[in-house]
DNA sequence: CGGCATCCGGGAAGATACTG
DNA sequence: CAGTATCTTCCCGGATGCCG
């Protein structure tokens, strides 16, 4: 039986004590945590996940899944009709991961062996947003953008030095910025010019928003 | 050759350049963050760390610190005579993936799968007291003890809000307690008497230190 | 004994093809 | 579209053995 397999880990686990132990037992397997990222800003269908993570094959999304939903960090629900489609959303416990997955990304963009001209996923670039933003460099600046990679759009709210980022529609934003999740991090992170997007609206507040973010200094890797 | 092997991830890896995903490159594989916990309070011997991770056989540990190596997490040092052995350490930028431990803890130790019984290094015991600190509970308390586990010793204080644990010789403590990671927590999270304990010193320090900590609420598993 | 290489069995990951 | 079935490859973990 399929239950079994879930929970008969007999000998591929710790035996240990330790909450961090636990926790690579949850979301330590590999893949885990890329797929909780996905939902972070919501539920997503099947397709959708293998679309945002393109090395990920079928059964192992399946696996993966079935594993997270059994340890209580996913549920599987069913769109009500006319959607009636079935969507894999965190639970409040599973979303709360996100410290872990900032403090993971923020420790990482210090690797010397950090490439940042790989693919990005849009929920990726979302999240660094939350994670790297600089409240001192936003003083007390107000705006609203918006972002739309092809099919979704999110919104970035910054206000009284805080910032906050939605899966949600851009109407009302100051800005709305179209193309690749990787063009805006080259504009963001790297400085560059604004190539490949489209911008619509008040150019200069994400220009301004670019100014908020800063990527912290390579490590020295030969320290002790 | 064998360093290629370390650098041919060829297909394995998940050609995303979020940082998150990029630590998973660098600690994500089983064991590395575990053997990371290790060294967080100083440098180890091989032997020392297989001994703090029992279900770590020798070949994949080689086969670690080798990778953690090679990304500058861990550095390999001849310590001086009259010891000259050979030891690991983390390098300063190792070292700064404690919260990423501390973050995976807290957020672990809500899990409804949590099991405190099992066995407990003493790193993790004192980890876990950096991480699960209340500052709050300790208002302005001031108070040094000393744990001895076996051969290991560590010194922590608490001053000023803050609590700092390190390997040190526990001569100018309050109160040192001598016994195993396990009770020690059993106490201290569990609530239970000092079973298993030999105190020596101030009794009553240890038991006020005690009331600075308390287990996150498991989280509901079933809710979106 | 500490550190590392080698061989082997079991199982997880990955690719592909297939089904409702 | 949402998975399942199957097959291959590679990793994990245990045992053994080699050198200092």
């Amino acid at each position: 039986m399929k239950l079994e397999k879930v929970t008969d880990r007999s000998g591929r686990w710790y035996d240990d004590a330790c909450g961090t132990a636990h926790g690579l037992e949850l979301i330590g397997e590999r893949w885990t945590l890329l797929v909780v990222r996905e939902l972070m800003f919501g539920p997503k269908r099947f397709g959708d996940l293998r679309a945002s993570l393109p090395g990920l094959s079928a059964n192992v999304l399946t696996q993966r899944l079935e594993g997270m939903e059994a340890s209580g960090l996913v549920v599987r629900r069913k769109l009500p009709p006319p959607a009636s489609v079935q969507v894999y959303d965190l639970t409040d416990w599973g979303r709360e991961a996100e410290p872990i997955i900032s403090e993971l990304g923020r420790w990482a963009a210090r690797s010397p062996g950090h490439d940042p001209t790989l693919p990005l996923s849009p929920a990726s670039m979302m999240l660094s947003f939350r994670t790297m933003f600089d409240a001192r460099k936003a003083g007390d600046a107000e705006m609203r953008l918006g972002f739309r990679f092809g099919p979704e759009s999110f919104v970035v709210e910054v206000a009284g030095g805080s910032l906050t980022a939605q899966r949600a529609d851009t109407g009302e934003a100051d800005v709305v910025i179209l193309g690749s999740p990787e063009a805006v991090a080259s504009f963001v992170y790297g400085g560059g010019p604004p190539e490949g997007l489209a911008i619509e609206g008040r150019r200069e507040v994400f220009q301004g928003f670019a100014g908020f973010f800063e990527l912290p200094p390579k490590a020295e890797s030969a320290r002790g």
